[in-house]
DNA sequence: GATGAATGAGGCTTCATTCAT
DNA sequence: CATGAATGAAGCCTCATTCAT
């Protein structure tokens, strides 16, 4: 009867299991990272934490820089897709950016451990290839090409935009921020692209729309978890 | 005693010499560190470059991290004594802020290794200790009391200005930057800031003026030697 | 019952596919022993090389070793065998013995696969307790007894054949000797056996008998497969 | 007073301590590759013998084949030159190769374990390039032009001597040969050459010279010493 | 029988640090 | 003070072998 196709119920059996496993070693590299930063050695924590073998974690990833690729993926680029599908209504550029990187912000206020995860890996990690960059340069090119911002080259304003999250981050994995800060990042963003003072200035104050972190991001519930 | 002055001189001397190894060994540790990064192994690279042997190191430095806060100490604090002395005489906080981010940044094109020093371990050591971010919390305190910036949370500001300013830096590290870059990256930030785009345009044009690098700090020799 | 001969068909089938799995094994193994040696880490290869998993190999061999003994018996002794049979119709031992070093240099010559498996894995393959030695001992103990050579301790015959023969192995395994190579050993150790330099001479020089080496050796075929 | 040269004077301990060490290792070395071979991992045995730690093996060699390249260099090449000068008195080349082999079987005969280093390690260890086949091609050519070789190709006169010298030794490692064994073997290799029955005989059968072994190799105490 | 994920012992290598000279 | 040999903890990585499916 069902023995028509043994070998296909193996491999899907086998491709489950694979797949479990190379999900529990990401998920357990977040706080490492986090707490040891990029270049550090990170393999016995990882599976310790995830429970597994040595020999184990070289069958998924064949280094440190590996793991570290993958868990960007995951991070980075859940993260960002989700960013992106909430904030796609706003008709305006302007607001897209402004509640992108305001989500941005409240994510990492909400989650402490993704916070030092970014202040950590941040800068090694979202290079240009990543997919924040990619998305990022497109709704600034929009918002410039609409008369929303002011003309400027691209990698200037991806930088100070950037550069500017990536150090509020920083910011808030360090603690005591207040809840304005989020608000006033945004701001100060704004302006810099260009926006007059008054137009920043309610677009930063706009409230957030509602990001469904959990339905999205198969990794955040561990990073909550992790830091109640 | 008859002992008391040539002891002084052969204790000056030795001083002396002491003064020479250990910033041979600093000097030998920049391009290191540029090249590696914060956490990687360094000793015997610099002592290889500083030319003296692993004994003489620890009779300086008790560890890795250590020479890196010398480094920092000598590179960062003598660079912003240098650009403050500079920009002092500009009456205007904004143009003394805007000449300011120009010269950081021209100084880092000019030095190649330096921006590659400041990529490699700038988020690490320009922390909010360091005489940057102390001399730059006045500077946009003043704008802000005299009414050229818009009032908002320094460490907002500083986030903002560090954060472009370091990105800036990462992409000169890599190369294939404009002459323009350098303006444009002060423009953004002095619209950031609260400037009206207007003035922003004005003050980031201006011609930056002449800075004396080598004058004023001892490790720019070697750092230009090392790159041309 | 009638379940007899059904049972006895899958009985059948299931041994056939059985040594066939087992025969891929072995000739998989032969280029790479050759190739990595007697120690290496083998099985990884093995396994890519013969298109079977992990556990199947150990349905076959308890481990390493074993495989190397099976390799071994099914190319030293099947070699053997066909070389036996081959030179058995010469009434001279001298001749047998000269024809038979002579076809094996000839085999190896023709097979570079084969010469690189027997310089890596000669001398821990071909261990006194190999068909090779006693076959030999048989044959120069013969050649003793009719007078051909003078008489001699067999170990030492044996060892000084087998040191020569491997060593011209070895030789032509690193490629670029001439076609005088297998006779002029044949007639150096035909000398050393005792027979006087003529008679060395003629016999070293007479043209070998065929050997059908296909028909013989069951794993040839892949080995000259391999390397055309 | 002394005082002039502390430079010198320390630097000259510390490379004697570094000769020490080094020797001390290639020393312990020797044991371990008789016994487990030339592909083992013998790291581990070494500094445990040599009663040194772990780093400081790596301070001397890279690896593994470094220490077995040193280890060879020292027995094999202070090894011929001793026998070298021994039989350089003799004015007969057949002689001088007889005498020469004979005195490496003796040798190996009272140093059990320098005979099982040579088993495990010989092929590997006495290529082309070592100063045992540079000595014997010179001898085996001087005995040709002299007439008292028949000629033939150097490669095969110099693979049937070392194969059979080596098979010899290894037989020797293993135990239980007679006092005959090394005669026995020099007279069929002289015949192999091309001597007739009589002369090879008669040359195999002579005393060997006195071999001041301890005298010239550094490491043959050690050798002896280990295996009594 | 076949599969392949998981194992973990075993060996390798680096490098910050110490210390006798 | 300078030297540089020695240290050994700390990580890295491989691969023969097992075992649930």
């Amino acid at each position: 009867m069902s023995d028509t196709a043994p070998s296909d119920h193996r491999t899907r059996v086998a491709a489950d299991r694979r797949e479990k496993t190379r999900a529990r070693l990401v998920q357990s590299a977040i706080p490492v990272f986090a707490e040891k930063g990029v270049d550090a050695s990170v393999i016995d924590d990882v599976i310790a934490a995830a429970g597994v073998s040595r020999g184990t974690f070289y069958n998924y990833f064949q280094s440190n820089r590996d793991l570290l690729i993958a868990v960007n993926h995951q991070l980075g680029d859940e993260l960002i897709l989700v960013v992106k599908e909430t904030v796609a209504g706003f008709p305006d550029p302007a607001e897209r950016v402004a509640a992108g990187i305001g989500l941005m912000i409240q994510v990492t206020r909400d989650k402490p451990l993704l916070a030092r995860f970014v202040a950590k890996c941040g800068l090694d990690t979202a290079g240009p290839s990543s997919l924040v960059y990619q998305y990022l340069a497109d709704q600034i090119q929009k918002g410039i090409d609409e008369g929303r911002f002011l003309p400027c080259p691209l990698p200037i304003a991806l930088d100070m935009l950037a550069g500017a999250t990536l150090c509020a981050v920083l910011r808030i994995s360090q603690g005591g921020v207040s809840d304005q800060h989020g608000p006033e990042v945004v701001n100060m963003i704004l302006r810099g692209l260009g926006l007059n003072a008054q137009d920043a200035q309610t677009l930063a104050a706009k409230p957030l729309p509602h990001l469904d972190i959990q339905a999205a991001c198969s990794l955040m519930s561990s990073t909550s978890q992790a830091q109640g």
